[in-house]
DNA sequence: GTCGCCGGTTCATTATTTGAACCATCGGTT
DNA sequence: AACCGATGGTTCAAATAATGAACCGGCGAC
């Protein structure tokens, strides 16, 4: 590994809970040399990409993300285009709708739309960590993602959010086929209790998959008739998305027809 | 300078204007071997740091940004903080108001507020550069930064934005003690004609100036009871503001008092 | 007082970065 | 069609920068 993405690899270990993290912990944390880490990070500080404060001399992101990321979305307003599309898929299912992008292991929230229409509904963050293995979204990643990368992911310790979690690496390969298949992937309470969601993969120029546009409804809701709604929206929506965004479904994506997936109970 | 401050000077050249860019173009830019380059790329690719695209293989910056500048907004709400101060001196001035941070040697914008009560104002953009020696914001940071920066910036061919911009160094060096003195900076027309500006610099915890607050109006509509009124609430907001991101004025900087400043026709 | 941990620093050893030269490929020009 | 001058990408010996064990001084808990 590259010093470089040594330095880049640091920034990691930065999230919404870890937000500042003092010297010895980030070597521990990376398995690097403590005088790497001071190093490396001084060098990221003297960038603006993180910041040291207080007396404890932490460090925490810093302000130069704010300026790139200006700059990216002026260049490529994936957020704005997603969130328009997500924006009107909200308004026809009546429930919430994100987009989510693939960041090494885990998918991270880009964006999100709420329906205003009900009393509750499913909530979001910016920035939210999606799993691969135990959300909807992930499950649509894994499908479309190359065989070597899907068996890395599914060699690691999988997390049981809930209890209807499914953690066994084979049972979760079983479901890839069909998801293929269809186009779709869902999953019944496996990240939260109580979210039902459905998710379908977005790709890039090179019909990489990057990742995924999803309804979440809570399950007490769901009906026949909204899953219809929902997975024909999110069809459309999420190819539109992959179209609008430049990129291209690989020649093997189906076509989606809701005529296909009377769904019944069949898990995940 | 070290492997990993090369990688992330690389990052500077992708600007508004210039959003893609080869790897050959990058490699003269920078004055770094292309191959150098093209392994550094690499590693920031490997990161979502940047991406590349299409044909001509050229770089953009990558997604990574999104999510980190998401974290670290979560983290340090700034953006959010200051945004709630300029609204409010929008509403108070009636006119464009916004905040920019110091990055490197130009300062970039964080965020802004239009007051729509007139049929025009000034426009701002995300991520818009401004240079320290031709704005009213520059100004700010410049009379509040240790002499060595200051005189590294002034030692630079100093490009005259319009007829009225000021590119004499000695002559910018004068108007700084004054600044210094009342603690805000104007600049008339100095960056685009017909643009009247005030800012107040804004200070981090250890009283170091990290970018200024101001109020951009059509000099056309300046009046005295405006400027007085654009003086008065300016002053309030910049010192909440820096005490609402956890800074402190330092020791010298002034309580500002409206009626210290009769301001004629003093030039910028 | 003293122990343990913190951020920060040092310097000889070591492993990584570096860059000139090289390829294959593409478009435009002669 | 042959050529030219670009491009992105690759190689490998030489040079340089990264590394990490050990060491500080300081702080807080016991």
């Amino acid at each position: 590994m590259g010093t470089a993405s040594k330095a880049l690899t640091l920034l990691n270990y930065f999230s919404r809970a870890h937000s500042q993290i003092g010297l010895s912990d980030l070597a521990r944390l990376s398995g690097m040399n403590k005088a790497t880490v001071y190093r490396l990070m001084g060098e990221l500080a003297d960038h603006g990409f993180v910041e040291q404060i207080g007396a404890g001399r932490e460090y925490r992101l810093g302000p130069a993300f704010l300026r790139l990321a200006a700059l990216r979305e002026k260049a490529v307003p994936m957020r704005e285009l997603a969130l328009a599309e997500l924006t009107k898929l909200s308004e026809l299912t009546g429930e919430t709708s994100h987009m989510s992008l693939l960041n090494g292991e885990v998918l991270s929230n880009l964006t999100y739309s709420y329906a205003h229409k009900h009393g509750t509904m499913v909530m979001m963050e910016d920035a939210e960590v999606l799993e691969l293995h135990s959300t909807g979204s992930g499950l649509a990643v894994l499908a479309f993602s190359p065989a070597p990368f899907v068996d890395a992911i599914l060699s690691k310790p999988l997390i049981a959010r809930t209890p209807e979690t499914v953690t066994d690496p084979a049972a979760i390969q079983a479901l890839l086929p069909k998801i293929r298949q269809r186009g779709m992937a869902w999953s019944i309470g496996g990240y939260e209790r109580d979210v039902y969601s459905h998710a379908v993969p977005i790709f890039d120029a090179g019909s990489h998959c990057i990742g995924a546009m999803a309804v979440a409804a809570p399950v007490s809701r769901m009906t026949d008739e909204l899953r219809a709604t929902i997975q024909t929206e999110l069809a459309l929506a999420a190819r539109r998305t992959t179209r609008v965004l430049g990129g291209f479904p690989p020649d093997s994506f189906p076509k989606f027809k809701p005529t296909d997936s009377p769904v019944e109970s069949e898990l995940t």
